[in-house]
DNA sequence: AAAATTTCCGTGCACGGTAACGGGAAATCA
DNA sequence: TGATTTCCCGTTACCGTGCACGGAAATTTT
């Protein structure tokens, strides 16, 4: 079609065989630097780009791509992630592209450097990384880039490292949309922050920056309002009821309600029996149980960055990176913040 | 890899060769009634798929698929759908898709009707389909099915005809969105309807189901609120600003504006120069005009729905269908209604 | 019954690239 | 100088399909 340009014609016009051209091609040695030069001069001035169809077809290998995600637990942000997996489109999956799911536990670093061999081990063309441990994650990166292969971030990235592109939601912003639509770009009084109690773990806080652009919107479209802080356990629905009940008891003046990570859907049980007319309750994710709320209205807002879409394009990046040598356009541009309310949501 | 089965196997057991074989699985004739079944049952039992690469590789040709729009003026939103060929992914690209833009002239029918005869002289394998004119885009419609040609609609579409897919808002919903978005949840007093006058062209209001949603969630969240229209000539800026003039003078508490067409950056000068402090405008679609407003705080949010993204997300359905033989998981669920407001259209 | 068609089917090459195999020439060694 | 090794490179057999070509068998025509 438009390529018309085939290794035969470089063979010719070299001199030299296929299987020579095939050998620079493949960098495989056994080729006198002379010849070398000469064949991948004509590449470079006829623009020969090999035909990925006859390639699949003699090789038939295809490719392997591992992806590395924290172990979702049903109805979680990571099993929302894992998802993606599943919806990478036809076309590259035709292209010979394999998947594989590794999972470790987000609470251990121990469990990701174990996962980090696993891949290791399964020798993958490429790898698609949700990194939460930053030690550890520096030290895979860097056996990665030895071996040569390209890896792909998804929610969140290391600063500065030779990763092929990043898909994610840009925190600080997102906790700032996340004032605004709490607001409606009025001023408020007051606002109530819920968190979650953190063991000491070695990652730290994900959602700092997040609430950053929150504090930072709200210093600067309402000064004078409010904000405090409550933290509840996630697994104990009890004593997060409680601890609600005796925030509003001392302050009832109070309405609206945020939380910086997907778990808005824990409240969703006290809010529902609490009912405040014009309370505003905000939160992050499309998770199953969040958006069922939204529906009902519990909640009147989510920013969502749609974890599975997240992952699905990092798969087809990395695929076109290695089975078609194209890297994709920009490394960071790849992230959205999607405002969700119960009249968009259906149509998401 | 995984789909072992080949054409070879599949004459091996059934006693014939390969080509006889390739002959019934491209139906084109010279096989007897008896060698037909037999390989037709023998292809179901193991469930043949025929190999894209080796295809694609021996045929060549590859596919067209003809892109037919309304043809769009700079900073349009049809240029804005235009725009999403370029965008289609390398995957499919690398598929053997090559793809023809068709456009017309949006206000004459027969503009249409000829570029339809054009787009079947180009005998495409497939076609995506802005369609306006309902009983021009019938016929058309009617012969593409006779040569067997799939489409896909995108924007709008005929109701009960079988295409392939659908990509474009549900007006209605929008509407609805519009309005919950505009008022913010609460009930105000009063708006203002921006409508453009329309000469009395075939094609219907293509924003009447919006307005009607829009209309709907005010009266039933707003009852006593009063909505007003005031229609303006896209061609003349004055007079667009003189009616505004007009109606602020006889109604000076309406405060919020909406505009249910792309058009919302005609009325951009006039807001700037008439600031109003906590007046909520809201328009659709992400022309680089609106979102610069948007930007600047001018205009206070808009639903998108991404021409581009739809156009490109078109084309990669028939593709998919086409080449890999898979059709699209539904027919019509590929709507998106983005809110973009000024602190997340950066990262549209 | 022989000739002329028609129907049906097998053979073989092409598509562009991969990689094993083997061999000629130069370099090293005996 | 002859034998061996090393370095390069050409040859060749695929990968799975598409399709043109030609021929055998079945059918119709004279």
């Amino acid at each position: 079609m438009e390529n018309k340009v085939t290794i035969n014609d470089i063979a010719r016009l070299t001199g030299l065989s296929k299987g020579t051209v095939d050998r620079v091609l493949h960098k495989r040695g056994e080729v006198s630097k002379k010849s070398y030069e000469k064949v991948m001069k004509v590449i470079e001035e006829l623009g020969y780009k090999p035909n990925v169809f006859a390639s699949l077809l003699a090789g038939g290998k295809g490719c392997l791509i591992a992806v590395v995600l924290p172990s979702g637990e049903k109805g979680s942000y990571w099993e929302l992630a894992e998802s993606g997996i599943a919806k990478v489109g036809a076309d590259v999956e035709a292209l010979g592209v394999r998947t594989q799911l590794f999972t470790y536990d987000q609470y251990k670093p121990e469990s990701f450097h174990q996962t980090c061999t696993e891949v290791l081990e399964a020798a993958p063309d490429g790898v698609v990384l949700a990194p939460l441990f930053k030690e550890e994650t520096s030290q895979f990166v860097l056996d990665l880039e030895e071996k040569g292969i390209p890896y792909v971030f998804v929610d969140s990235r290391l600063e500065s490292e030779h990763y092929l592109a990043y898909f994610g939601m840009p925190m600080y912003q997102s906790g700032y949309l996340c004032a605004d639509q709490l607001t409606g770009g009025f001023a408020i009084g007051s606002v109530l922050i819920v968190r979650v109690l953190r063991d000491k773990s070695r990652q730290a806080d994900p959602t700092k920056n997040r609430r950053a652009g929150f504090i930072d919107y709200m210093l600067e479209h309402s000064p004078e309002c409010s904000v405090s802080n409550i933290f509840i356990d996630p697994n104990d629905p009890d004593g997060t009821y409680q601890a609600l009940d005796n925030y509003f008891k001392a302050h009832p003046e109070t309405r609206h309600i945020v939380m910086f990570n997907s778990r808005i859907h824990l409240l969703v049980p006290w809010l529902s029996s609490h009912p405040v007319k014009g309370r505003r309750v905000v939160g992050f994710d499309n998770l199953p149980e969040n958006v069922a709320a939204l529906k009902r209205g519990t909640v009147s807002s989510l920013i969502a960055q749609r974890p599975d879409v997240q992952v699905k394009r990092a798969i087809e990046a990395l695929a076109e990176a290695i089975v078609l040598q194209k890297l994709p356009p920009q490394k960071d541009s790849f992230m959205h913040m999607d405002i969700l309310t119960r009249y968009n949501v259906d149509y998401y």
